[in-house]
DNA sequence: AATGAATGAGCCTTCATTCAT
DNA sequence: GATGAATGAAGGCTCATTCAT
């Protein structure tokens, strides 16, 4: 078995035991468990268990940005508009949100909350860059701020995974997140539907959050 | 010493403790010591560690509703606009967040996470008859769904948590989650702003959230 | 059983695993299981395994003022001989030794080298002063330096240690340290021996260290 | 690779690591990545990590031979000069008195401490070896005990070695180790210095070991 | 002959909880 | 009613050694 493959199921029952019951419950002792090696095995490959958690941390960011990339797109705000098209689907566990959260709770010092952020930021980074292409582009207005829109964006993304990780699924995320996003590319798109005269979620408050 | 007072200072201690450094920290030696009882006499008054920590998430809550609810408003749309100008400051300290957050991180299964989910959806379900109160009596728009525009400001809220969390408030708190609040507050108010044809942020953009 | 009584019961049973195999054998494990505890026990009586080290070096030196101090003397020099008398059972069992120089050999940073060093340097510094006084009195040569003779002194003692702790007690502690020792006091005392034109070990020669 | 090769490297990397933070340091795994081996090559050429810290602790013993015997002297007396002269320097770094002293302080019973103890004592019957050739030569007084003073030549060395294990050097090593080495010389010098009525290290005490 | 891979045993320490007093 | 005392279980981690290849 090469390295990168044990190094991939390591850090894959990192996120299994993350997902099941939270960071604390990834003891060392599991982690072998679940890969079925004795703990030293795991110091192998990994320094230690926080190598472990921020390479797990890394792997689940990883992934969403290769979903990203694999859109392809005419241009930038098609991008955005395939971005919120699967993005209900893209945070699909909760695994990934809790794990997320839960490095950003962890006392801080560890460098496991600094690492967090920078993914984080990192991504508004990204989605601002994306943003300014769509108004190089022309489909994007040009008044628009990118930086503004981008933390709109990642708001969006919170949204969700609070809503999963307090278990308000079926409040949150059965329509309202989405009709957000909605409401985000209604807003900059060069061309704005015509007959809109006020914004926000009005058009599509016949299907309540509740109720 | 009253029993009440025993809850009262139990729970304040682990407050305190989960504000220095998270629920971790929060030992039951180390609460024990902050209110300068021995350690078994912690359990006179609470069955488990576990009820310590989700009678002081109680506690946070009521604090919360204390403070909404000492608002003296006009009608629904002004008593909005006050949690709109307090919610900056409501939300000062990380301690609050990262508490609600942690339990909800914390072992499903243990009733912490179903606790802290109900505390959340009361919130918005009293938001959501703020809403519906306004409407009545004409401050807010007869259109707006209520539960859409509770949940759009539970998300503001949402917004300031992750962003305290993962240590971006210079992202996200110099005055985009105010931006974001108060968009909220244009898309339902009964007398909409003279000059705006379209929703969203843009007319704020002149103060981005970065450069 | 008073928190004294814990103490010493510890550290007794630091001393005697020290003793027997070494510091490294001193594992927090054989403590509890000597003393008769568990193993978190111990932690309530010392914060960590180096306090009981500490402590267990900080035990064998008060033993040794207390015997030290036990020595009634009309002046310093006869004080010095009651030492010389005395030392070789003084050292009794190599217990004391190997942990002196087990700690001192431990890594150095973690304080224990230090503690034993600053130790080590008292002891020397007491017999300096008492040199000192021995001049004062008369009973000691004027030109003699006390720190000279104090280290000379305890040279005899780690002669000893070092013997003991190599197994080389038949060829060094039958005789061969005392005579050491004796050759100090004849060099120092006041009223040197009418004949002895050289001073050294030859004299005791007809005792040889060997064979 | 010849085997004496192998062997030669292993011990080489053992001293290495013994020299840089004391036995304890010395695991088989820093041995094996010093050497640039693999682990299990290790037990090839010797049967467990005791073996190889034997060989190391010869090895370092027969460097001291060595040097000895390098001395080209006139006679006995002459060679107990240079062999004065030099050890100051001799034992220059703590590597050589840490890794015998905590070998020596190993667990009795595997066979480390008595191999160093006759290691040791070698070394003594050696310099007993030389003292008898120098009264047979003339070199040396006649009356004097071979043994004796062999011992108190150790005694030199363990005092230096103690001196540095504990941190002493400054008060020790700094002229007093050579005055103690210097008397015995003058004790058993076949002509001894015109006017030195009484022996002793007095004549030097215009120097003390301290202040 | 060499090693990649693995691990049993052990290390020091913390914590929530119990129980006799 | 309060607590001093105690601990089982578990935590992350290291090490000397073995074995199949």
């Amino acid at each position: 078995m090469t390295d990168e493959e044990k190094h991939r199921r390591i850090v894959d029952a990192v996120l299994s035991l993350v997902g099941k019951h939270g960071v604390q419950w990834a003891t060392t002792a599991r982690i072998a468990a679940t890969v079925g090696v004795s703990e030293p095995t795991l110091y192998r490959t990994f320094r230690n268990r926080k190598e472990m958690l921020l390479a797990a941390a890394d792997k689940i960011w990883e992934q969403r940005h290769t979903e990203l990339e694999s859109f392809e797109s005419s241009d930038a705000m098609d991008f955005l508009r395939k971005i919120c098209a699967s993005h209900t689907t893209g945070i699909r566990n909760t695994r990934v949100v809790r794990f997320i959260t839960e490095l950003a709770v962890s006392h801080p010092g560890d460098g496991l909350r600094e690492h967090i952020r920078d993914l984080q930021f990192d991504n508004v980074k990204r989605l601002a860059g994306v943003i300014d292409q769509g108004k190089a582009e022309g489909s994007i207005r040009c008044e628009v701020d990118p930086w503004e829109v981008a933390w709109r964006i990642q708001t969006v993304y919170w949204l969700e995974a609070m809503a999963r990780l307090h278990g308000l699924e079926e409040h949150v995320l059965t329509g309202f997140s989405s009709r957000r996003f909605q409401a985000i590319l209604d807003d900059i798109a060069a061309q704005p539907p015509a007959t809109r005269p006020d914004g926000g979620s009005r058009p599509q408050a016949a299907e309540p959050g509740r109720e």
